[in-house]
DNA sequence: GAGTGGTCTAGACCACCCC
DNA sequence: GGGTGGTCTAGACCACTCT
C-alpha cells in the first residue's frame, strides 16, 4: 500500500475514503449501522489506524458518518432525531422550534420537465413522481413543496405509504428505498405568489414568497431529487451561516 | 503542558487554537502575513508539531488561516483575490460571474436602532455609521445595502475614503481598521419593494425582493457589523450548499 | 539544498460506554 | 474489564516553493 506515484498523487487516506464510500454505495453498511472499528478497517485495508482515522474524519465532516466516543462510528441516518431537520433551513422566527406538520396534497407520475432531466442527469423521456405537499408551523401553512423523484430509482412509490409515514421525506426515502441524501444545492429567489400557491398557503395572490430550488445528492454525489419550495416568510426566515 | 483535569476536559490542540486566536486578536500577525512555522509554534507552546497542526487545521477549516504547501501558513485576508467574494452568495444566473460594481449612496452617523444595538451587543445610546450603497451586475442594479458599523470601532470613517477604495467593503474595513470578518449569520425573507428601494433598484414598487439580514463577526466571534441587503432576483439567485 | 506544509506510521495513554 | 473513539507524541519520509 506504499506505492505512490508522483504525478497525480493521491493520499492514502483519500483512497481509503473512496473505499469506504463504495461500501456505503454498495449497501454493505446501512444508515444507523455501526461500521467496523478503526482498528478493524486498518487491518482490512493494510494501513495504520491514523490513516483510517483521517478518512473517517473527512466523512464525518461531510455528515456522512457520525462518530460516538466509546461506542463506534455510525452511518448517518435521517431517522435519527436531530438529523431529520438537517436540510430544513426555514424556521419560525419565534423561539419555539417545532418540526412542521406535513400534509400530502398529491402524487402523480409524469414525464420529467426539461430542467429536472438536466439537473438529475436523466435520459430524455424519463418519468418522475411529482409530489406536492404543504408544511405547517403551529398550524399555519408555511411551505408549499413540489418534489420530483425519478421513477426508475423509486419504483412503485405509493401515495398511501407516503401518507402513512411519520417523519421527514428523506427518512421515508431512506427506509423504503435505501437512498440517503447527503448534500443539496439550493438556489433562492423572491417571487410573487400565483393564484394556486396563494390559495394553498392562505395568503393573497402576489404576496412575496421565498422560492427555494434544490437538487439533493446521495452517496458519490449522484443527484436524485429536484424540489421547489415556496415559503411564506412573514413569520419564518431562511437561516444560513456563511464563512 | 500536560496538566489535564478530568472534569471539563479541554484538548491541548484546542488550547493552542485559542492562543493562536488571541495572537490574531492582538494583531501579532496581520491579514496576509505568514504566521510562524509549525515547528516554531510547537517549540513556543511546548507541544508536538502534530498538536499545533491540529489547531491550525481547525482554523484553516474556518477560513481564518490559509495553508500553502511549501510556503507557510497565512492569515486569511479579504484583499486576496478569490476571498473578496467569500460572503457574497448572490450571483447572476448567467454563467459569467463578474464582481459587482459598487455605488456609494450615503454615509451618515446616527443613534443605533434597537435591533442593531441588540445584535451587535452595544451599550444603549451607542452610535453607528449607516452606509447605503448599490451593487450592480453588468450595469443593472441588483442589491441595495444598508450597513451599520459601530462608530466606536470604526472611528472617523469618511465618505471620501470609502468612495475611493477599490474592492470589497470588508477589504476596506480590514486594511483601514484592522477588523477582519470571519463569519456571518444571515436571515432571509421575501418582501415587497417599498417606494424608495424600488426607485433605487429600478423596479416597480411591490416587486418581490430577497431581504438578506446579516450579522458579521470578527475574531473571537465578536459581532461588529449589521447589514440588510435587498436583492432583485429576476436574474440573480442566492446560492447555498447545505449538508 | 533548505525550509515549509503534507502524509504515514507506531505506540502510549485518556475519556467514554456497556457489560 | 474490555472495547470504542480521542489525544498526544516522535520520527521518517514525501511534495512543494524559493533561492
Amino acid at each position: 500500500m506504499k506505492t505512490i506515484a508522483s504525478p497525480s498523487f493521491r493520499p492514502l487516506y483519500d483512497q481509503i475514503k473512496i473505499l469506504i464510500t463504495q461500501s456505503l454505495i454498495a449497501g454493505e453498511w446501512r444508515p444507523g449501522d455501526a461500521i467496523p472499528s478503526e482498528m478493524e478497517l486498518a487491518s482490512r485495508f493494510q494501513v495504520s489506524q491514523g490513516t483510517v482515522r483521517k478518512a473517517i474524519d473527512a466523512l464525518a465532516g461531510e455528515n456522512i458518518l457520525v462518530r460516538r466516543q466509546g461506542k463506534g462510528t455510525f452511518v448517518a441516518s435521517h431517522a435519527q432525531e436531530r438529523t431529520t431537520t438537517r436540510f430544513l433551513r426555514v424556521a419560525p422566527d419565534s423561539a419555539v422550534t417545532e418540526y412542521p406538520a406535513s400534509e400530502l396534497l398529491s402524487v402523480e407520475r409524469a414525464r420529467a420537465p426539461d430542467e429536472t432531466l438536466r439537473l438529475l442527469e436523466l435520459r430524455a423521456g424519463s418519468t418522475v413522481y411529482i409530489i406536492r405537499r404543504l408544511l405547517k408551523y403551529h398550524g399555519s401553512p408555511a411551505i408549499l413543496d413540489e418534489i420530483h423523484l425519478p421513477c426508475a430509482l423509486f419504483k412503485g412509490l405509493e401515495e398511501d405509504a407516503l401518507r402513512n409515514h411519520k417523519g421527514s421525506m428523506y427518512g421515508f426515502l431512506e427506509s423504503q428505498y435505501g437512498v440517503t441524501m447527503i448534500r443539496a444545492e439550493e438556489h433562492i429567489k423572491a417571487v410573487a405568489a400565483d393564484e394556486f400557491s396563494a390559495a394553498r398557503l392562505g395568503v393573497a395572490p402576489l404576496t412575496p414568497l421565498l422560492r427555494v430550488d434544490r437538487v439533493a445528492f446521495t452517496y458519490g454525489d449522484r443527484p436524485v431529487e429536484w424540489r421547489r419550495g415556496l415559503c411564506v416568510t412573514t413569520e419564518c426566515s431562511y437561516i444560513n451561516e456563511v464563512s
